[in-house]
RNA sequence: GCCGAAGUGGCGGAAUUGGCAGACGCACAGGACUUAAAAUCCUGCGAUCCUUACCGAUCGUACCGGUUCGAUCCCGGUCUUCGGCACCA
C-alpha cells in the first residue's frame, strides 16, 4: 500500500481481483439462508447516469452487507434492451437497433464494472436476446392458452409520432410518455392482456405488502380505482328499448332529472334516426371524434352536450327525463350511460345549469349554510334522504343496500363492481420488440405459434421508416407460414410486444438464467424468490411493478411459483438533482457519473451519494460534499497507514486498561451496533457513514495520546475496515491486504458487536426544572429512581434554582433525566 | 378538485419508543505548519440579549391551538411546497 491514496490503481486492482476469483458468483445452497437483492435493471441508452448510480449504490451496500452477514446473495444485473429507442436511432443514423443496443450495453456494463458493484455476472440476461424472448413468448403462449390473452378492435391510444399505439398507462396528460406528442385515437385490431381479471386481487394482496412504501400502495389502489355501485334500467319511452346506468349513488336516484349518453353509445344513431335531432346529434358526435384527449379535457369546466330528442322514464319517480350525449360521459367506463343528479353531483350540476335541467335536492346534510332549494353547487354531503318517497328520512348511506334491494328484487338492477384499471393493451407496431408469436389462419383464425418452433426470430431484412405500419411487413421472410393446426398457408402476426412485457419476469430469469428448457425451474425459483429487497425508481410505481405482480399472479396460477406476490421489500429511492432541479440536459445541469469516477475514483462517488441523503429522499448534488467525501476516504486511508506504520505488529490479544481503552472499546463497539442497524434494518445509509466518521474521528484522538494499546487499536482498524467495506469496498479491501489479511474482505465474515463493552459505569443525566435544562451530572449508570431524586435535588446549582419555592413533583428516568416541576 | 408525502441553522441532513434540538458533513471565520500555496491539524459557528471577560438569560423545529412534568415527535385546525390521479358516474 502506497503513503498516498491512489483511488485509480486500487479500484483498478481489486475491480479486476474480484471478476478474476468470481467472488460474486452465487448457486443455490439449501443449507444457507437466501437473500435477494435485485435493482431495476436499466434501458441500456448509453451511458449510465446519476440516478443508475444511486440505484446501484444503494443495492450493493444491502447486497455486501447481507452477504457478510452470512446470507447466501443472489445479486443479478442485466438489460431492459428492447424499445424505441434502439430503432429511432436505426432511423436516424441508419445503425441496425441491434448493434446500437449491443455497444450501449458494452459501455454501461463498463461503468458497472467500475463502479465496483457486486454482481454475478454470470447471470447477466438481455430481454433482446433470444434466449430471453424465447421465453417471452412461450410466457405469451401460456397467457393466450389460458384465455389471457385476446385481440379486439377497439379505439386505441396512437401517439403519431412514435407511429404505434400506447397503453392508457403509456399516456401521460393526454401525451405520449415518452416524446410527449398529444396521443390521438386510433381503431385498430389490437392484442390485450386481461389483467382486469386479477383487478380484484392485485388489490387486495396490497394490504399484505408491508415492505412498500405507502405512497406506492396508495398509488396502485387508485389506478386500480374499485367502485362499488349498481346498474339500474332506465325505460325508453314509446321505445321497446332500455338504457342501463352505473352509479355509486343510486340513493339519490329520485334526483334524476336526466340523462347522459356517451356519444360512442351504440344504440343514440338508432334513437335518433329520421328525426331532426338526427343531424345536430351526428355533428356533435363527429366534432367529439377529432378531438384528442387533451382537447377533450381542457374543455373540463365548460359543458357540452345534445339533446337526442328522447326520454326515459325514472323508475321511482315514473317521471320523464330527457336523453343527452355528453363528451363527459367515456364509453369505457361503467356501461357508458349516467343518470344525472344536479344535486348530488357537481358535473351533472354544471350540465343541468348550462341547459336549464330541474334541480332537485333528495338528501338534506343538516347544514344550515346550504341552502337546497337554491344550490350554487352539488352538495355530496351525507345526510336524511328526502323527497324520495318511501325511503324518505332513511341515512342516504343506509339507503344505498335499500334501494339496491328493491331494484334486484323488481329485476331491473343488480349490484356491480367497476374498475379504472382496463386491460393491458400490448401490441405495437414496432420492430425491436419481441414478435407476438401468433399465427392467424384464413380457416382456423388466430392460432399460437408451437412451442418446439420458438423463438419467433425477429427478421433482420427490414427497412425502418418510422412510418405507418410495422416494419416486421417490409420483410420478405417473416410473415408468410404455415398454420400449426391445418398446415395451410397462414400470416404471422407483424406486431411486437411491448416492453413491459419482457420486464415483468427478469427477476425469475435471474434464479436459473441459462435454462433451456423452460422459462426458470420452478424449485430454482422457490429458492431465491422472493426478491427480499427491490430498489429502483418511484416512476415505476403503476406500471412495471404492478404487470410484474399480475405476471407473478399468473405463474402462481400455473404452478410455477409458490407466492402470488414477487416483492417482498421495495425502496423508492429519490431523484438526483442539481440545484434544486432535475439534472436535464436542456438545463445544462448533469453531473456524469464519468466525470466523477475519473476525478475522484467510484468509493468517493458511491459514499458522496449514500451519504447525502437517505436513500428514499430527493438528493442534491454538491460538488463541494463529494470534496467532503473524498476528503474523508484519505483521512481514513491515512489512519490505517500511519497506524500500520507505527505498530507493524498487533497482538490479537489485548487488555482494555485505561479510560481511554475503555472510551474506544465503546466507541467501536458502538458503532459496529449502529452500522449494523442502519444498514440492515433501516437503510439509513447516511447515518451509519455519520457514525462511522465519528469513529474515525476517536481513533484519531486516541491515537495521539500518552497511553495506546497497540492490540486494541489493530482491532478497531479491522472493524473499520469490515463496517465500511459494503460502502467503499476498493480501498476497503487495499486497507485490508495492508494490515496483513491475506483473504478478500469481501469474504469476511461482519463483525458483531460486544455487549460488555457497551455498558458504562456512569451516564451524564441531564437536570430540568420545569422542562427546561438547568445541569447536567455525571451518576452511576445503575442509578434508579430515586438515587437520582436525591443526586439532583442535592446539587447545589439545583439547589439555589429551586430555593424559596415549592417543589411540586419529581420525575426521574434513569439513563436520562429529572425533571423537577416547582411553584 | 381528490388522494398522498414533506416543512428543522447559510446548505445537505440528525434526533430509532414523547426525554439534552441541530449529530455527521458542507460552507464560512480565526489560528498552527509552510519562504509561499495546496494538503493537513486545531478552534469557533441557530437567533437575540446581558457581561470588560468568564458565567449566564430568553427565544427557537412552517403557523395557531390542545394533551403532557416534558412535544421536532401525539391530537385538532391553517398555510406552503412537492408528488400522484383527474369529467371514472
Amino acid at each position: 500500500m502506497k503513503e498516498k491514496y491512489d483511488f485509480k490503481e486500487i479500484e483498478k486492482k481489486w475491480q479486476k481481483y474480484w471478476e478474476e476469483n468470481k467472488c460474486f458468483q452465487t448457486d443455490e445452497d439449501p443449507n444457507k439462508k437466501k437473500y435477494y437483492c435485485l435493482e431495476m435493471f436499466p434501458y441500456p441508452s448509453g451511458k449510465l447516469h446519476m440516478g443508475h448510480v444511486r440505484n446501484y449504490a444503494i443495492g450493493d451496500v444491502v447486497a455486501r452487507f447481507k452477504k457478510m452477514d452470512g446470507y447466501n446473495v443472489l445479486h443479478p444485473m442485466g438489460w431492459d434492451s428492447f424499445g424505441l429507442p434502439a430503432e429511432n436511432a436505426a432511423i436516424k443514423h441508419g445503425i441496425h437497433p441491434s448493434i446500437w443496443t449491443w455497444d450501449n450495453i458494452a459501455e454501461m456494463r463498463k461503468q458497472q464494472k467500475e463502479l465496483g458493484l457486486s454482481y454475478d455476472w454470470d447471470r447477466e440476461v438481455a430481454t433482446c436476446h433470444p434466449d430471453y424472448y424465447k421465453w417471452m413468448q412461450w410466457i405469451f403462449i401460456q397467457f393466450y392458452k389460458r384465455g389471457l390473452a385476446y385481440k379486439k378492435e377497439n379505439p386505441v391510444n396512437w401517439c403519431p409520432s412514435c407511429q404505434t399505439v400506447l397503453a392508457n398507462e403509456q399516456v401521460v396528460d393526454g401525451c405520449c410518455e415518452r416524446c410527449k406528442t398529444p396521443v390521438g385515437k386510433k381503431n385498430l385490431s389490437q392484442w390485450y392482456l386481461k389483467i382486469t381479471n386479477y383487478a380484484d386481487r392485485l388489490l387486495d394482496n396490497l394490504d399484505k405488502l408491508d415492505g412498500w412504501p405507502n405512497k406506492v400502495k396508495v398509488m396502485q389502489k387508485n389506478w386500480i380505482g374499485k367502485s362499488v355501485g349498481c346498474e339500474v334500467d332506465f325505460r325508453v319511452l314509446d321505445r321497446d328499448e332500455k338504457l342501463t346506468v352505473f352509479t355509486t349513488r343510486v340513493d339519490t336516484i329520485y334526483g334524476t332529472t336526466f340523462m347522459v349518453l356517451a356519444p360512442e353509445y351504440p344504440a343514440v344513431m338508432d334513437m335518433v334516426a329520421g328525426t331532426k335531432y338526427e343531424q345536430p346529434v351526428r355533428d356533435y358526435i363527429s366534432k367529439v371524434e377529432h378531438m384528442n384527449d387533451i382537447e377533450r379535457t381542457s374543455t373540463a369546466n365548460e359543458k357540452t352536450g345534445v339533446f337526442i330528442g328522447r326520454y326515459a322514464v325514472n323508475p321511482f319517480t315514473k317521471k320523464h327525463i330527457p336523453i343527452y350525449i355528453s363528451d363527459y360521459v367515456l364509453m369505457s367506463y361503467g356501461t357508458g350511460a349516467v343518470m344525472g343528479v344536479p344535486a348530488h353531483d357537481q358535473r351533472d350540476f354544471e350540465f343541468a345549469t348550462k341547459f336549464g335541467i330541474d334541480i332537485i335536492p333528495v338528501v338534506d346534510p343538516g347544514d344550515p349554510d346550504i341552502d337546497l332549494d337554491n344550490l350554487e353547487k352539488a352538495c355530496a354531503a351525507e345526510g336524511k334522504l328526502i323527497n324520495s318517497g318511501e325511503f324518505t328520512g332513511l341515512n342516504n348511506r343506509v339507503a344505498i343496500d335499500r334501494f339496491i334491494e328493491v331494484v334486484e328484487k323488481a329485476g331491473i338492477g343488480r349490484k356491480t363492481v367497476n374498475y379504472r384499471l382496463r386491460d393491458w393493451l400490448i401490441s405495437r407496431q414496432r420492430y425491436w420488440g419481441t414478435p407476438i408469436p401468433m399465427i392467424y389462419c384464413e380457416h382456423c383464425g388466430w392460432v399460437a405459434e408451437r412451442e418446439e418452433n420458438l423463438p419467433v426470430l425477429l427478421p433482420t431484412d427490414v427497412e425502418f421508416t418510422g412510418k405507418g405500419e410495422s416494419p416486421l411487413a417490409t420483410s420478405k421472410t417473416f410473415q408468410d407460414t404455415f398454420c400449426p393446426i391445418c398446415g395451410r398457408a397462414a400470416k404471422r402476426e407483424l406486431d411486437t410486444m411491448d416492453t413491459f412485457l419482457d420486464s415483468s419476469w427478469y427477476f425469475l430469469r435471474y434464479c436459473d438464467p441459462h435454462n433451456a428448457k423452460a422459462p426458470f425451474a420452478p424449485h430454482k425459483a422457490a429458492y431465491w424468490m422472493n426478491v427480499d429487497q427491490y430498489i429502483g425508481g418511484v416512476e415505476h410505481a403503476i406500471l412495471h411493478l404492478m404487470y410484474a405482480r399480475f405476471f407473478q399472479m399468473v405463474f402462481y396460477d400455473m404452478g410455477l411459483v409458490q407466492d402470488e406476490e414477487p416483492f417482498r421489500n421495495l425502496l423508492t429511492q429519490g431523484m438526483v438533482n442539481k440545484d434544486g432541479k432535475k439534472m436535464s440536459k436542456s438545463l445544462g445541469n448533469v453531473v456524469s457519473p464519468e466525470e466523477i469516477i475519473g476525478k475522484y475514483g467510484a468509493d468517493t462517488a458511491r459514499l458522496f451519494i449514500l451519504f447525502a441523503a437517505p436513500p428514499d429522499r430527493e438528493l442534491d448534488w454538491s460538488d463541494a460534499g463529494v470534496e467532503g467525501s473524498y476528503r474523508f476516504l484519505n483521512r481514513v486511508y491515512r489512519l490505517v497507514y500511519e497506524i500500520r506504520e507505527k505498530y507493524p505488529r498487533v497482538p490479537d490479544a489485548f487488555e482494555i486498561k485505561t479510560k481511554a481503552d475503555k472510551d474506544l472499546n465503546y466507541a467501536l463497539n458502538y458503532t459496529i451496533k449502529k452500522v449494523s442497524e442502519d444498514v440492515g434494518g433501516r437503510f439509513n445509509f447516511n447515518t451509519a457513514i455519520s457514525s462511522i466518521m465519528e469513529l474515525v474521528n476517536e481513533m484519531y484522538r486516541y491515537k495521539e495520546a500518552d497511553e495506546v494499546n497497540p492490540g486494541l487499536l489493530g482491532k478497531a482498524c479491522k472493524d473499520l475496515i469490515l463496517i465500511l467495506s459494503p460502502f467503499v469496498p476498493h480501498i476497503c479491501e487495499e486497507m485490508w491486504e495492508h494490515i496483513g489479511q491475506l483473504e478478500s474482505v469481501s469474504a469476511m465474515k461482519w463483525p458483531e458487536f460486544d455487549e460488555e463493552a457497551l455498558v458504562r459505569d456512569s451516564v451524564e443525566i441531564v437536570v430540568q426544572i420545569n422542562g427546561k435544562v438547568k445541569e447536567k451530572l455525571m451518576v452511576a449508570a445503575s442509578a434508579d429512581k430515586d438515587e437520582l431524586e436525591k443526586i439532583a435535588l442535592e446539587s447545589d446549582k439545583i439547589k439555589s434554582l429551586t430555593a424559596g419555592k415549592q417543589v411540586v413533583k419529581v420525575i426521574a428516568v434513569p439513563g436520562r433525566l429529572i425533571n423537577i416541576v416547582v411553584k
